[in-house]
RNA sequence: UUGGAAGGGCGGAGAAUCGCUCCCGGCGCAAGCGGGGGGAGGAAAGUCCGAACACCGCAGGGCGUGAUGCCGCGUAACUCCGGUUCGGCCGGAGAUACACGCGGGAGGAAAGUUGAAAGACGUUCCGACGGAAAGUGCCACAGAAAAUAAGACCGCCGCCGUCUGUUUGAGGCGGUAAGGGUGAAAAGGUGGUGUAAGAGACCACCGCGCGAAGCGCAAGCAACGCGGCACGGAAAACCCCAUCGGGUGCAAGGCCAAAUAGGAAACCGAGGAGUUGUCCGCUCCGGGUUUCGUGAAAGCGAAACAGGUUUCGGGUAUCGGUCGCUCAGACAAAUGAUUCUCUCCGUUCGCAAGAACGCAGACAGAAUUCGGCUUACAGCCCUUCCAAAACC
RNA sequence: UGUCCGAUGGUGUAAUGGUAACACAGAGCCCUUUGAAGGCUUUAUUCAUGGUUCGAAUCCAUGUCGGACAA
């Protein structure tokens, strides 16, 4: 498998699965307002990230946004489950938790999963959030 | 076999790991955990039509406005009835299509055949097709004239009459729609008789109009008879006639158990509000002040006469019967990611077997439901027809 | 998801069914010592395809693209 798999090399005590509730998701329309207006900002490759940091102990959340100018509702899908499913894979690898907002851009149309997979993890070295290897 | 046209169909299969969403049991106070089952399309799209269904203090009338407009047949969700093993089960019936499909008939176009021509005939394609003898308006430019059977530019003909040797010619008065020219269209066509020249003035054929035996369920076709010809085009101009339509669309002036509450009381006051184009009519009781009180989310609407599947039978194929199964459903919105195997197709290599490469590779993602139309689509399959080549 | 609008040169707008007009911009030429201003010329398959009509930007149908509104 070319991805790493969260769990490789790095025992954990308890085996965490790599599940994506409801609950982990911020369907709020005023927690999307407030992330994108306070929240830090940084853009790369064929996504954007919004992030708010959370207390220790708290639960992670995503959430998405794919516009019409990615797209018909077929790319527009594609990129969703697309970013969703790295959050998911990456879920544990986060140094803190945070309240993070990913927008796909014009770019995403094509890409497969280890290209988008390789800017999110970027995205987050260089934001900090990624827990030192 | 290859190519083309028309019509119809399909739109990879199997598996592993990690996930998402819905339903049903189990455990748990709960969060949740674990088990079983289901989970995108032929167009789910565009929103171009129609319908269901639901609501709007009722839908009744007038005016306005919109849609539709040859004939026949067929068809959905839906509604109703009966039975019932109560299962969203079985059987039957009805309706709507001025959505649409199929077939036919007027009409039109193209090339062809025939004919001196007008026209006729069959083939192919199109075919939004009531009324232009109810009314109003329009038909640019060109042309003499563009719609009261009008119109005399060039012509043709007759008469008068001037000049002159005579005719021609100039001029005047009349007749004439055969010819020229313009135009999309010039007021029946061709041939003859006739005439000063002409003219349906008369005749033959054709066309046209009216009637009509007979044929056809019907639209309609039409032998035959009558009429000398009347009715230019356009209603996808206004309009007239007939039929239909109340409006709003599940993001609904929709529903919503329990708790809270939607409200209750008093006074003032004489009209107010609704009916969603407008008026009449109709319906409701409202409005202001004071006092107590006066949140939002979630849920329902909303998932099954469909569909897929086992097996049997015939068929080239689509298909038909039968058995058992219940089978997408959210609301920042599930149906995904990665990998392996097989198969289809394409390219390259190879005599071939086969090998390598190409992300199973096109268009595309359900949102109340149903039927239709239109548009997009890699590749493949089936039927019919046409053309070419080879063989018998 | 539903409802509703619009499309004319590069841009913004006009146009009874009858030669697609105007302004700005662009290019070229004239004028001028040069430039500005001015003058002349040029730049359009009226979104596409069909249909009605003698004739379509206009009327009708379908499609394409763009936009608005409703939580």
């Amino acid at each position: 498998m070319p991805a790493p798999t969260p769990d490789a090399g790095s025992p954990t005590p308890a085996r965490r699965t790599l599940r994506l509730g409801r609950s982990v998701r911020i369907e709020r329309s005023g927690d999307f307002a407030r992330l994108r207006q306070q929240g830090q900002r940084m853009a790369l490759g064929c996504l954007i990230a919004n992030w708010q940091r959370l207390p220790d102990g708290a639960q992670p959340r995503l959430g998405v946004v794919t516009s019409k100018k990615i797209g018909g509702a077929v790319q527009r899908n594609r990129a969703r489950r697309l970013l969703r499913e790295t959050f998911r894979r990456h879920q544990y690898d986060l140094a803190q938790p945070v309240d993070i907002i990913l927008v796909a851009r014009n770019s995403i149309a094509g890409r497969t999963y280890a290209e988008v997979e390789k800017d999110y993890l970027t995205t987050l070295r260089r934001a900090g959030l990624l827990k030192p290897t």
